[in-house]
DNA sequence: ATGGCTTACAACGTAAGA
C-alpha cells in the first residue's frame, strides 16, 4: 500500500476543524503536515484528531504561524524549531514516523521585497537549507512539506506579468527555493512525471478561485533517496470550493512505502 | 482603487496573510 502524505495550511485549525477532519476521513491520508495552525498549544484539538485514529505533533503560539503533524501511527523524535536559529515564530516541526523523516515547514511571507519581513524570509530559508543538508545526513529519507510561499517559475503563477518582482515570485526567493532543491530534493510533482501541478493557494479577494487566478506555493521535497518512489502528486480543490475555505488547497503525494521495511 | 477577504485578539479596530 502507497503512503499518502499531505501538506495543507488550513489558515486557522481551530476554524478549520470540521473541514480537515472531513478530509481526513475523505482522504485518509498516513501524515497530514499542517501549517498556520494559529492556536496555542493547550488549545490543540488533540481529542478530536485521536478519535479519527490520529496522532498529533505540534508547536503553535497566539493568533499567527504554528505548525503541527497529524499521522497514522506513532510519532518520534519530535523536534521544534530551525538549530541554530533563533526564532519565537513557529514554523517548522519534524518528526521520524514510518521510516521517514517529516517535516511541517511555514516559510514567512515576506510581506513585500521592500519589507523588513522579506530579509526575515530570505535569512529564514538560508537557514533551512543549510538544517536540511545536515539532516540529509542524519536521514536520507527526508520529507520537507508545508507552504514555502514561492511560485518557484512563472508557470505557478496565474499572471506572471501582474507578479513579476513581487513577493513570492521574485529572484532572490525563487533562488532560494532552488537552493533547497540543491540541497538534495526534488519537487515530488516534477519527480512524479507530472507536466502541470495546478495552483495550491488563491486570494480570498476578486473571487480568485472561481477565476482560477492562483499560485503554487505549497510543495513536498523530497530527498534523492526517495525519488524512485514517487508515484503521484495532486492538488485538491475540493475543500476550496467549500463554505469558509482555506485560502489553500490540501496537496498530497503517493510514495511506494516499498524500502521502509513496514 | 494600497482596495479587496479572512483570521485572532480579549478587540468593537488592528495586524498579518499572500
Amino acid at each position: 500500500m502507497p503512503l499518502k502524505i499531505a501538506t495543507w495550511n488550513v489558515n486557522s485549525l481551530r476554524a478549520r476543524l470540521s473541514a480537515v477532519s472531513e478530509w481526513l476521513a475523505r482522504e485518509a491520508p498516513q501524515v497530514l503536515c499542517v501549517q498556520e495552525t494559529k492556536v496555542r498549544d493547550e488549545e490543540f484539538p488533540v481529542q478530536a484528531f485521536q478519535d479519527l485514529g490520529y496522532q498529533v505533533a505540534f508547536a503553535g503560539e497566539p493568533a499567527y504561524n504554528g505548525v503541527a503533524i497529524i499521522a497514522r501511527g506513532d510519532l518520534e523524535a519530535i523536534e521544534v524549531g530551525l538549530p541554530g536559529f533563533d526564532d519565537p515564530q513557529k514554523r517548522l516541526i519534524a518528526v521520524t514516523y514510518a521510516g521517514l523523516r517529516i517535516m511541517s515547514c511555514y516559510v514567512p511571507n515576506g510581506t513585500a521585497v521592500d519589507s523588513p519581513r522579506y530579509g526575515y524570509k530570505l535569512q529564514w530559508l538560508a537557514a533551512l537549507r543549510a538544517h536540511l543538508e545536515r539532516e540529509l545526513t542524519r536521514y536520507p529519507r527526508l520529507i520537507a512539506a508545508g507552504d514555502f510561499n514561492i511560485a518557484p517559475t512563472d508557470r505557478d503563477v496565474h499572471d506572471p506579468q501582474a507578479w513579476e518582482g513581487q513577493v513570492l515570485v521574485s529572484e532572490r526567493e525563487r533562488a532560494a527555493f532552488r537552493g533547497l532543491l540543491e540541497a538534495g530534493f526534488y519537487d515530488a510533482f516534477a519527480r512524479c512525471g507530472q507536466d502541470a501541478c495546478g495552483f495550491s493557494w488563491w486570494d480570498y479577494r476578486g473571487l480568485a478561485f472561481r477565476r482560477n487566478h492562483g499560485l503554487r506555493i505549497d510543495h513536498l521535497l523530497i530527498s534523492h533517496a526517495l525519488g524512485d518512489d514517487c508515484r503521484a502528486c495532486h492538488v485538491d480543490r475540493t475543500p476550496r470550493a467549500q463554505t469558509r475555505p482555506s485560502d489553500h488547497a490540501p496537496v498530497w503525494l503517493e510514495l511506494d512505502d516499498r524500502s521502509t521495511g513496514a
